[in-house]
DNA sequence: ATTGTGACGTTGC
DNA sequence: TGCAACGCCACAA
C-alpha cells in the first residue's frame, strides 16, 4: 500500500503534537509516555520525520528533546527554520536551546489530563 | 521473520 | 551540559 496514514503510532503522535498551543513546546519523551510507550521516545522523533507529509501540517518545531534543545532542527528544510518558527511564537531560542523551557513546556499528560 | 536504524532517555564519568 | 554506552520500541527494506 502507499502508506497513506501511519496505522498507529505516527498518526497518534501527530494528533498530540497538533494540540500543542501557540507559544508552547513539548518533548519527545512526554509524548511517548502519554502514548503509553515511554521507551519509544525515539519513535516520536521518527514520526516527526514523516510529519512533513502529514496533513494538516504538524508543528514539529514545537517538539524538542527533554533538555529543550532543537535537536531536530537539522532535519528542517532550513538550518534555522525551526529556531525562527519558535521565536516567531515568542519563544526564546539561544544556541539551539529554548530559554524558559520550564515555562513554555507543554505536557500532554498534564494539559490533556482527563481528556483521553 | 530478521536486521538496521533513529529529530530519545537514562545512567555513569 | 558534554561525551560514551546501553536500553528501548516501532517502522522500513
Amino acid at each position: 500500500m502507499e502508506s497513506n496514514q501511519a496505522d498507529g503510532f505516527f498518526e497518534w503522535v501527530y494528533k498530540i503534537v497538533r494540540q500543542i498551543p501557540y507559544g508552547r513546546v513539548s518533548t519527545y519523551g512526554a509524548i511517548a509516555r502519554y502514548l503509553g510507550s515511554g521507551g519509544s521516545a525515539r519513535m516520536v522523533g521518527w514520526a516527526m520525520n514523516a510529519s512533513f507529509k502529514a496533513l494538516p501540517a504538524v508543528p514539529a518545531h514545537r517538539v524538542v528533546n527533554r533538555l529543550g534543545m532543537l535537536t531536530g532542527k537539522a532535519h528542517f528544510p532550513g538550518p534555522n527554520l525551526m529556531k525562527e518558527l519558535l521565536e516567531n511564537e515568542g519563544i526564546k531560542v539561544i544556541n539551539n536551546q529554548i530559554q524558559n523551557f520550564n515555562i513554555v513546556f507543554w505536557d500532554p499528560m498534564v494539559e490533556l489530563e482527563g481528556m483521553q
